[in-house]
RNA sequence: GGGCGCUUAGCUCAGCCGGUUAGAGCGCCUCGCUUACACCGAGGAGGCCAGAGGUUCGAGUCCUCUAGCGCCCA
């Protein structure tokens, strides 16, 4: 083994010996429980970056955890085709070549989405891979596959043969940009800085006309009311009167609706339906006309009259001017209002009358409610539940159809010939009314429709096939809260209504990945690190250990260079700790089992090791990835780095071979334990190892998960104890600047713990640099000339006659003396107060009495220490 | 407007059901190239847990309020 664990090369070569002995395929002939995880599927749009890392790195985790606990583990990768997302970047790269998606027409770009596809979803595979993400590739999904593109086809007609989809003209959210509709969801609202326009109307029989203000005025020219708060006293002799818009001419009623905030502007509001969410809804209770004076991509339209084929912003302009010259515009206030944005593209959305499919959404939120409150689906951390529910009872329908060419194409034919529509899973010759010839929907189904089939559909729905019954519902959805709406809700619900079950049992949602100064990653700030660049440097197991240590449940995190590189020092210490067995098995041989009675230091490791196992686990459980990966990193550097090793040095350097065994089986129990979270460095020093330690499972991905052994709690204290010696004796050269060359002669009066302090008399010689350790069970008389060091109930003296200024040392153990009165003191109140005795749990009580027993002992050594130094 | 989160060492962050004297990494100070590791070892300094009340035998942890920062929904 190489003095330094080099990732390179080393990763790549481990990932296929995974993949080619089958590990990452579950096997049902070898049983278990089923444990399943569908990845959320990237986008196709590109490379991963590192919030990809960060679900990569803890679905692994899950996933290797489980399958080494015997599970029948299935990790389902596969990718999106994320529509308007795709379509934009290829649509950007065709503008790099002059073109548009028209000059190729549909068919031919669409041809050239899919190059695009096959480029980046290798990319991604390949990214996938070299995280370690073992996850299932002969299982790989995409959403346009044809498999799916069935099971998205057969979800719309089961939907909108239960009369769930409907169609129809409502007003969406529309992206010129992006020329087509997009949900409420993908709509990102920002406050603006804008203008409030107050506008004079003419009224019939009203000298005095009526005021109203705008923040949007070129939407005055598909006005069809004006409307007033109906208990507004100011404007109660106008209702029924008629106004007359101005440059139109066209005479409209002055009408009174509840849903008019008297306090904004005038109180008195145009009403626009076809251009507004709120206008939508008071013209439709009073039967208002809609007229639509936007076309498509925003420009005006014919029944804007003069301003038809004016960009609407253009028209905006000239209307204000044209209403001032006409002294129509009373005045202009700078105005703060929230304008909405495509997530997309930026561009600020129309609300837009258009013809479009809807999902009628309250039937499918009702049962996906329920799952929630009863239990059946948990979330991690709980109080994304009520983030859920709070969505979930609010929402309203789900526009489903894109003007778009990417996706899949909504199956809806409708006939040339006679009125007859054709809903189908399979493409219908012809209509089966008239005969005549079909036509169908130019539209295509929002991504997150076919994504929120995704638990399903990978597995085979709508056949009923034996993944699906085996892995269906899946166990765990492992995602960012970001898509709590988009995606987590809608599979629940889908999964509800088509499978009768939830689509998983648990969700754990995760922060987001920010870089190192706290911002949101994204493309356009151009923050987006590629996760392989990290991976070359330090390799995948930092970037993993990072990732996964570095955060908790539910919070963002900062991936910092520094802490990569601790992660990478972390590698490189087990691989250390790993060279070191494997230069002492060289050397020794393979070990048999370790022999009886067990020394002390080795009942102290094991004991450790079965807590540390226990623990890990336990957190495992409750996913605490962090917490879990924070307890091994302690306890590889320093407990079995730091003490067992350098105590098992001890034996091995006069020949005694008997550390070998609990070096190997806790070395053992140690990669079992990290593997999951550093796959290649844990595999690779196993692979070393396995034949010299006489290791049995062939690849430690396969090995079995580690079950806690019994503890050995007076083991534990006593090695405890010693350490805690060893460090007082370090502690004093230090602060006598005793260099470490000097051997020291010390006596200890050890009084209990005489037994164990023997046992492991040669470690503390070598670890303190001690020669000759005398062990007594106690001093009649403090050796002359010794400095006292009072530690764990014992009492050592250090013979440092010529360096020690004696005032300075009684002044050192007076504080000590000090200190620890101060701390008896604490505990004498704690113990005597009211009711700490009575309510507090008895363990708890007896827990501070032995420490008070303790603190009273050392009170004593430490006064007769004092004074004996004059 | 409604909801959520954060505020802990110089920096970045842990701290699960309330239970010692609040932890880690990095950084800092003193030593040390000892045959696993300088991607290292030994020792050390460093905190009014944002503020104010409350509940409790006991509060960084629970409750209320306040302030600052951030996010989501409308």
């Amino acid at each position: 083994m190489p003095k330094a664990f080099d990732p390179r090369g080393v990763e790549e070569r481990l990932y296929a010996f995974w993949d080619e002995r089958g590990s990452f395929t579950p096997d049902p002939a070898k049983g278990g429980e089923p444990y399943c995880i569908v990845i959320p599927p990237p986008n196709v749009t590109g490379e991963l970056h590192h919030g990809h890392a960060m679900f990569l790195t803890f679905q692994d985790l899950m996933i290797r955890w489980r399958r080494m606990q015997g599970y029948l583990t299935l990790w389902l990768p596969g990718t999106d085709h994320a529509g308007i997302a795709t379509q934009n970047v290829v649509e950007e790269e065709l503008a790099k070549e002059g073109l548009t998606r028209h000059d190729l027409g549909r068919q031919r770009f669409v041809e050239r989405v899919w190059q695009w596809k096959e480029k980046y979803g290798g990319i991604i595979a390949h990214q996938m891979r070299r995280m370690g993400a073992s996850c299932d590739w002969t299982r790989e999904r995409f959403t346009l596959d044809e498999g799916l593109s069935r099971a998205v086809r057969a979800a719309f007609v089961r939907l909108y043969e239960k009369g769930l989809i409907y169609r129809g003209t409502y007003l969406v959210n529309w992206c010129p940009r992006c020329a087509t509709a997009i949900s409420d969801l993908e709509v990102e609202h920002e406050e603006t800085d804008g203008h409030l326009w107050y506008v004079r109307y003419a009224v019939e029989g009203a000298p005095q006309g009526i005021d109203v203000a705008t923040t949007r005025p070129e939407t005055i020219l598909g006005d069809t009311a004006v409307a007033v708060n109906p208990h507004d006293e100011r404007y109660e002799h106008l209702v029924g009167k008629t106004a007359v818009l101005p440059v139109l001419g066209r005479r409209i009623p002055i009408i009174a609706d509840a849903a008019v905030d008297p306090e904004f502007g005038t109180g008195a509001v145009k009403v626009t339906p076809a251009h507004d969410p709120t206008d939508y809804e008071i013209g439709q209770r009073h039967s208002l006309p809609f007229v639509n004076v936007m076309n498509a991509d925003v420009t005006m339209s014919a029944d804007a009259g003069p301003y038809a084929g004016l960009d609407r912003y253009a028209c905006r302009e000239r209307l204000v001017r044209d209403l001032e010259a006409r002294g129509q515009l009373v005045k202009v206030e700078p105005h703060r209002y929230a304008v909405g944005r495509c997530s997309r593209c930026d561009t600020v959305v129309e609300p837009r009358l258009s013809d479009q499919w809807f999902v009628r959404i309250q039937p499918l939120a009702e049962p996906a409610i329920a799952v929630a409150r009863d239990g059946r689906i948990r979330f991690v951390p709980e109080r994304f539940t009520r983030v859920y529910f709070n969505w979930m009872e609010n929402i309203r329908d789900w526009c489903i159809s894109r003007q778009l060419w990417w996706g899949h194409r909504i199956p809806v034919w409708y006939c040339d010939a006679c009125p007859k529509t054709v809903v189908a899973v399979d493409e219908p010759r012809q209509c089966p009314g008239c005969g005549g010839p079909l036509r169908q929907d130019e539209d295509v189904l929002d991504t997150w429709f076919s994504s929120g089939l995704w638990p399903f559909s990978t597995l085979g729905w709508p056949d009923d096939t034996a993944d699906l019954r085996t892995f269906y519902p899946t166990t765990v959805m492992e995602t960012g809260y970001d898509i709590l709406f988009f995606w987590v809700a809608r599979m629940i619900m889908l999964g509800v209504e088509c499978m009768g079950d939830v689509p998983f049992r648990w969700v754990y949602l995760h922060g987001l990945m920010r870089d190192e100064k706290g911002e949101k990653m994204s493309k356009s700030k151009g923050n987006v690190a590629n996760p392989l660049d990290v991976i070359e440097r330090y390799g995948a197991d930092a970037l993993r250990f990072t990732i996964a240590t570095g955060s908790s449940p539910g919070n963002d995190m900062k991936l910092s260079q520094e802490r990569i590189e601790g992660s990478r020092n972390f590698a490189n210490k087990l691989w250390n700790a790993a060279r070191f067995v494997w230069l002492e098995l060289e050397r020794h041989g393979t070990p048999s089992a370790p022999p009886a009675p067990m020394a002390l230091e080795d009942r102290w490791i094991a004991s450790r090791t079965s807590e540390v196992v226990a623990t890990a686990t336990r957190l495992l459980e409750e996913f605490q990835f962090g917490e879990a990966g924070r307890v091994l990193y302690e306890f590889v550097w320093s407990e079995f780095c730091d003490w067992y090793i350098e105590l098992a040095k001890i034996r091995l350097r006069r020949g005694d071979v008997s550390p070998l065994p609990l070096l190997c089986q806790t070395l053992d129990t140690i990669l079992r334990l990290l593997h999951p979270y550093m796959p290649f460095v844990t595999e690779e020093v196993y692979q070393h190892l396995r034949e010299r330690a006489g290791w049995a499972p062939e690849a430690l991905i396969v090995a079995p998960w580690p079950a806690p052994g019994a503890r050995d709690e007076p083991a534990e204290r006593e090695v405890a104890a010693v350490i805690d010696l060893v460090r007082a004796l370090r502690n004093l050269r230090a602060e006598h600047q005793v260099a470490t060359s000097r051997w020291l002669e010390v006596t200890v009066a050890a009084g209990a713990r005489r037994t164990s302090l023997a046992a492991l008399s040669g470690a503390v010689e070598a670890l303190a640099r001690v020669r000759p350790l005398r062990v007594v069970e106690r001093l009649e008389t403090a050796p002359a000339n010794a400095v006292p060091v009072v530690v764990s109930g014992m009492e050592a003296f250090v013979p440092l006659a010529e360096l020690v200024d004696y005032a300075a040392e009684r002044e050192r153990l007076g504080r000590e003396l000090a200190q620890v009165e101060q701390d008896a003191e604490r505990l004498r109140a704690l113990l005597s107060r009211d009711g700490f005795v009575a309510k507090a749990p008895p363990p708890v009580v007896e827990r501070e009495r032995a420490r008070l027993a303790e603190r009273e002992e050392q009170v004593v050594k430490l006064r007769e220490r004092v004074a004996a130094l004059g």
